[in-house]
DNA sequence: CAGAGGTTGATCCT
DNA sequence: AGGATCAACCTCTG
């Protein structure tokens, strides 16, 4: 390109300055630059119909983190003699209808994997190569660039079998299917001991753009939602000032960050989290994975010993790339059907014990409270994902885990495509872990972290009388406590009924009779593992060809051994 | 094809 | 707090 034309730099993740090689391109050379975000109605307007505040993709907490992270991003745009240019409409669409009339030469973006931006840069691109712009889109929101990882992943069927089937002929290799073959596979980063940053001091001014639509970040308000009160809302503020001060906070705690052991943090801390809830700015870019990368590396060079991946900090940044290796690697990695690296299984379409999770009213404590963290923070730590994930699917209620991904995937300010629908194959045993007779206990769980059940209190206020004896169990509380309490369970509290709708008094006298809960977890979870096994006998003897008619027949057998044993004759037995 | 290992289970025991 | 045991899956390695 010839050097003074313009460029425009069109932001969709990565919404920073600090190492953005997109944005550093567009500027070299310039005469005007032309810093853009398009506002997808499909992805921002409010949609009443929705389950809860928010689009019909995303939650409110999360649209409003992405405000503030453009609001961040224009303000340091500004300091640097530009701005942002805020657009609304279909991406491709306002993109082409941008370039034409500012005459850009040069387009920068950062590459996506994901579906959505796969399919759309293939359009954008084809545009561009036909209206004679050059196209710069870089690798920089993981580690590592999945293609190589894959390219350079020996294939299965070449490697044993020397044979080509279609996938192997498109793409040389698959993406590995377990974390260690994935580290031998990656190794150290190519820029991992070379400066990223380029501090970037001026940048090129923005031409004219009068009559172009151009709006300044938009409010919450703006954008038709309803003012909602602060304790309804996250606590988590976006952009990449906040991203690099968090960064900065957690970096300070040297011996923290080199004795980091994932597994060992504590999922009821909430005052102070037990992780460095960096995982929004990741997915948004407002942080750079690979500054964040060296950052750690720099504290490690400088302590006398520090742990190691998986469980270490730097692990934890590399689980992020495995994911997306994974992802980017695995055709219908968001589905059951069509994935090859999914265990086909019959869950259940059960749309009323779904609610019940999602609203946070299955009756145990532990696993409601998450729940209210998720609707309210849009954020909980991992392992507390974890118990409520494995209670929806392989451990408890058997609901299909592209349900509870559903959920994750709009209410998480941090949800992430590729990662999210990684650990929900993960926790529900259909790829990468199948150890399914580990199961969480929704009881023991969290007590063993929070024995006084101060989490649960915070987040689900009517339990905050609840002695801690009863706490994660409320249903055994004597009903003389339950009224001291001011929290009568079955009333202001569910009891866990998605199993036994029986009536208080029932319920009373069921405690005298049994040492065991009315709706056992040891019940439900004991069915699930015998699913399952069942279910991975099947994708056995199919050898990955389990089809729709397999499904439907071993869901009627479920079906049919659960009416075989109809809840009051399991009462009568044990009587 | 056997054996080792797998980020994060629960329970009981010391 | 840490170890053994439970029951037992899959993937990777040699």
């Amino acid at each position: 390109m010839a050097s003074g034309s313009n460029s425009l730099v069109w932001f969709r993740k990565g919404i920073r300055i600090h190492d953005n090689p997109a944005l550093e391109y567009a500027a070299k050379g310039s005469s005007y630059l032309y810093p853009v975000f398009v506002i997808d109605p499909r992805y921002m307007e409010p949609d009443p119909t929705a389950f809860s505040p928010g689009s019909a993709r995303a939650g409110v907490n999360r649209i409003r983190f992405l405000l503030e992270s453009l609001a961040d991003l224009d303000s340091s745009l500004r300091k640097l003699g530009s701005r942002l240019l805020v657009l609304k409409g279909e991406p491709g669409e306002v993109l082409f209808r941008c370039l034409k009339e500012w005459d850009i030469k040069r387009l920068c973006f950062e590459y996506d994997t994901e579906p959505y931006y796969q399919a759309l840069d293939i359009k954008v691109k084809n545009y561009a190569s036909a209206a004679g712009i050059e196209v710069f889109s870089p690798v920089s929101h993981t580690l590592f660039n999945p293609a190589d990882i894959i390219q350079k992943f020996p294939s299965l069927s070449d490697d044993m079998y020397g044979c080509f089937d279609e996938t192997s002929e498109k793409n040389s290799g698959r993406p590995p299917s377990s974390y260690q073959s994935f580290l031998k596979i990656a190794g150290q980063p190519s820029w991992a001991s070379s400066a990223l940053l380029t501090t970037i001091t001026s940048l090129p001014p923005v031409g004219n753009v009068e009559n172009c639509g151009i709006s300044n970040v938009p409010t919450l308000q703006e954008l038709g939602y309803e003012e909602s009160g602060q304790d309804e809302l996250t606590p988590f503020r976006g952009g990449e000032s906040e991203a690099l001060k968090r960064l900065r906070g957690a970096m300070d705690d040297k011996e923290w960050v080199a004795k980091f052991e994932k597994p060992k943090g504590d999922p009821s801390a909430f005052l102070r989290p037990a992780t460095t809830v960096l995982s929004p700015y990741l997915k948004f870019g407002c942080l750079s994975s690979r500054y964040f990368y060296q950052c750690i590396q720099d504290v490690q060079k400088n302590v006398k010993s520090h742990t190691l991946p998986p469980v270490s900090l730097l692990g934890q940044l590399l689980w992020r790339d495995f994911f997306y290796t994974a992802a980017f690697g695995t055709p219908n990695f968001d589905r059951m059907n069509g994935n090859r690296i999914c265990k086909q299984i019959p869950w259940n379409a059960d749309d009323e014990l779904l609610a019940a999770w999602r609203d946070a009213r299955t009756g145990f404590p532990w696993i409601d409270a998450i729940m209210v963290q998720l609707q309210k923070w849009g954020w909980m730590h991992h392992l507390a994902r974890h118990c409520v994930a494995c209670f929806l699917t392989r451990g408890d209620l058997f609901v299909h885990w592209e349900k509870g991904r559903d959920v994750f995937e709009r209410l998480l300010i941090d949800s992430d495509w590729a990662i999210n629908n990684g650990n929900w194959l993960w926790l529900s045993c259909s790829s990468f872990f199948y150890q399914y007779n580990r199961i969480y206990s929704p009881i023991s769980f969290g007590k063993k972290y929070d024995p006084n059940g101060d989490y649960i209190r915070y987040f689900l206020p009517i339990l905050k009388d609840m002695p801690k004896e009863y706490i994660y169990e409320p249903w055994t509380a004597p009903l003389s406590i339950q009224t001291k309490a001011k929290c009568i369970i079955g009333k202001d509290y569910p009891k866990p009924d998605h199993e036994s709708p029986y009536d208080l008094q029932v319920h009373e006298w069921l405690m005298t009779q049994f040492d065991k809960i009315v709706v056992s977890h040891d019940t439900a979870s004991k069915e699930c593992k015998n699913k399952l096994a069942e279910a991975y006998e099947l994708n056995k003897t199919r050898n990955g060809a389990v089809n729709e008619e397999d499904l439907k027949i071993l869901r009627r057998k479920f079906e049919e051994n659960q009416s075989q044993e109809p809840k009051s004759k399991r009462l009568k037995n044990k009587s």
